[in-house]
DNA sequence: AACATATATTGACATACACGTATACACTGA
DNA sequence: TCAGTGTATACGTGTATGTCAATATATGTT
């Protein structure tokens, strides 16, 4: 019965995940980054021009989220592009569905939305590469 | 925790309050006592016992998720008891039904809920005041 | 190659955190 | 008042984190 000698067992494994996961969402720049990711793949300087935050400090969220397994990239040419990893996975939908409907009530976070959107519509950056996670943005894109 | 309250505006004090939800789950052992105080209110030698950990350890980590909001206190006699904060606000519910799904698929947390029920059905500590989440544990009761 | 652009990494610094041990506090009962 | 039980806090230590400034790497262009 009683196994305590915790030799890293699988379950012990998916507790660290969790804790990463959450970890992940623990920090409010990440927290901003995922908002924009939500709406679709990104490039590390849309999301600077958005968060008018540095470059290393976005970019080392960035990775931050992606060694979480929040986020995967991709490179094009010399741009890196960001976007959510396994949207489509049973706990990471959940997860997205949840932060997306709590994040319509941050003044902060949908400012960042409407910023996002004017930069795409201005044509900022990497606009013609834009392509937005249909199925997650379908409500955010009817009344942002 | 929180302590430059400055110049922050509401919208920051939501983001700084869910930076403070995530960083509360973002602990293995607050996540194995949330997955304890989802069934119900439990005082800290209860949780000292299933998690086999010191009670400073274990205090320590209540306190914190007291003041993320995420669980409240309640005194009775020398015995301080713990249960969930806010179990029917709109978040805190999507957060509670979250985290009861997904702490499902860990045997490590599956095995703590059937330590606690042993616990309570031998006559350990404060079974005799024990009284679960009726509409948190309904899934949980049926075959745990 | 030389240069510009986009991104990642490093160093330095301050802060936050997790944990164990020891101790202080709060309440109970005699 | 005293001792005993339950809980909280303080201290020390090692680790992780967030941020900026500076630098390194990668790619594209000429």
């Amino acid at each position: 019965m009683l196994k305590e000698m915790a030799t890293l067992s699988q379950e012990d494994l998916l507790m660290r995940d969790l804790e990463q996961l959450f970890k992940g969402l623990s920090d409010h720049t990440r927290l901003r980054i995922l908002n924009l990711l939500i709406h679709g793949e990104l490039c590390v300087c849309d999301i600077q021009y958005v968060l008018r935050s540095s470059q290393p400090n976005v970019s080392r969220h960035l990775t931050y989220l992606k060694n979480c397994g929040l986020a995967v990239d991709r490179r094009a040419g010399a741009r890196m592009y960001y976007r959510l990893a396994q949207p489509n996975a049973p706990l990471h939908k959940r997860v997205f569905s949840f932060l997306r409907d709590i994040f319509r009530t941050s003044d902060v976070l949908v400012e960042d939305s409407r910023k996002l959107k004017r930069a795409i519509e201005t044509g900022s950056c990497t606009v013609s590469e834009w392509h937005p996670y249909s199925a997650l943005s379908e409500r955010a894109s009817s009344r942002a």
